[in-house]
DNA sequence: TCGATGCCTTTATCTGGATCAAGCGCATGC
DNA sequence: GCATGCGCTTGATCCAGATAAAGGCATCGA
């Protein structure tokens, strides 16, 4: 692999150093498997920002997020947003074996992807099913998820809602921060908003009130900081 | 393996007439592997309200819905349910790969089941490649629900998402009533109260200003007729 | 240096849905 | 026949969050 020459975008040696590589759902696959998938990933950077496909689109490829954030949301005619799912890195963006993307996958920071072509990935899965059995576990944790945000914004007050995002948030990208109670929210106020069901006016002052109440700390931005996640907790009841 | 030529060429009794034969994950097994799973489970009826399993459950069992309706929900510290999924006919119940069950499971209408060891039921997969593709279709399915479910209930009209949970149980439940307009709802106000995020009167209230303007009619307690599916699906924007 | 732009926050007002409180229809039971 | 209970509906009131409007504070290109 290392032999082939000024390959700049498309190496599967990168399997080596990747920073999902015992995460993602190849870490289960045999070296011949890996070396197979690897050949039919493609690398991909895309910044912050921008759409990696939008609902309607022919689902013709789908992925594993190697490094950043991404969302998976619908807006609707009078143009809000609502997000139905995050994904973190080794997370999958696509949908498999469906025609059509039902939503729009959007970075919400600058991010790497490891793309394959999903009619290929759905053939190496019919020859492997170790990967089969590792794409489940991904969407059985996906589908958790799910319901969990679900859960989340069945419930009637703003306060429960912001808080228990930024629990499910720090939990979900958690590796990122070990203290586990300070990491970075690449969301904008727009962004949760459309997470939550809530406006963004809403968001910010539940945020204000937090911090007030010293439940959590902001910085900068986008930092967080949970002061007193138990606390946070019992407002998730 | 004892040699059984006879039982292993046949689909097995019980499975014969099962209504959701062909639908169910079991759609997909040989006679030998059906067989197989077929032993290993057993059928279960529940009546209208009874618990399945509670969140907290060891998770011992997984089974499929052969006939009726099922919810999946939390209910919080303030005795506020939320429903997180319904499970409909060839849907699957319990959690596979996990230590506990998240949610409570009950049965929405007198339902039959029909129920594995989860151990047993995890080991079959192990054998059968199949099953793992079947129960990935499944999940993927699952998925997409919670998503919508998620989609459904961050709107933030209370009148756009009693539309939407009619649409999407019409459309889920769909097979029952032929012309998919006119089907039954085994959701009590406050289920769907708790499935929506809103309060029983709400609900109530929503219900009597759709059948005002025309675009519902209600028959009996839980009948339920779309007069105007086009004019409903715009509420949902 | 200077707007211009975009995002966040804050204040003021309004409203849709929550809450509180009766009624109503319809079972079931005595 | 009437009481009891339960779920649904309806009305009256209240409030959390939506809406509207303005200001603060970064970054960015000219």
């Amino acid at each position: 692999m290392s032999a082939e020459p000024a390959a700049t975008s498309a190496v599967p040696a990168a399997c080596a150093e990747c920073p999902v590589r015992d995460e993602a759902i190849c870490a289960v696959l045999d070296p011949a498997a890996l070396d197979r998938l690897a050949r039919a990933g493609r690398h991909r950077r895309v910044a912050r920002g921008e759409t990696i496909f939008a609902a309607g689109d022919d689902s013709i490829v789908c992925a594993t997020l190697v490094e950043g954030a991404a969302k998976l949301s619908l807006t609707d005619a009078a143009g809000i947003e609502r997000i139905v799912a995050l994904v973190h890195p080794a997370g999958m963006l696509g949908r498999l074996f469906a025609p059509q993307m039902r939503y729009d996958a959007v970075a919400l920071t600058d991010s790497r992807l490891c793309v394959f072509a999903r009619a290929e990935f759905e053939t190496l899965m019919a020859d492997e099913p170790a990967l089969v059995r590792a794409v489940l576990d991904r969407t059985l944790a996906d589908l958790d998820a799910a319901r969990e945000l679900a859960d989340l914004i069945g419930r009637r007050e703003a306060r429960g809602r912001v808080a228990g995002l930024l629990l499910a948030f720090a939990r979900a990208a958690g590796p990122g921060c070990h203290p586990l109670v300070c990491f970075d929210l690449p969301l904008s106020r727009g962004e949760i908003a459309g997470l939550t069901g809530l406006t963004i006016e809403t968001v910010s002052r539940q945020f204000s009130a937090l911090e007030a109440a010293g439940l959590v700390r902001r910085i900068g931005a986008r930092g967080i900081e949970l002061v007193d996640p138990a606390r946070l907790r019992s407002l998730t009841a």
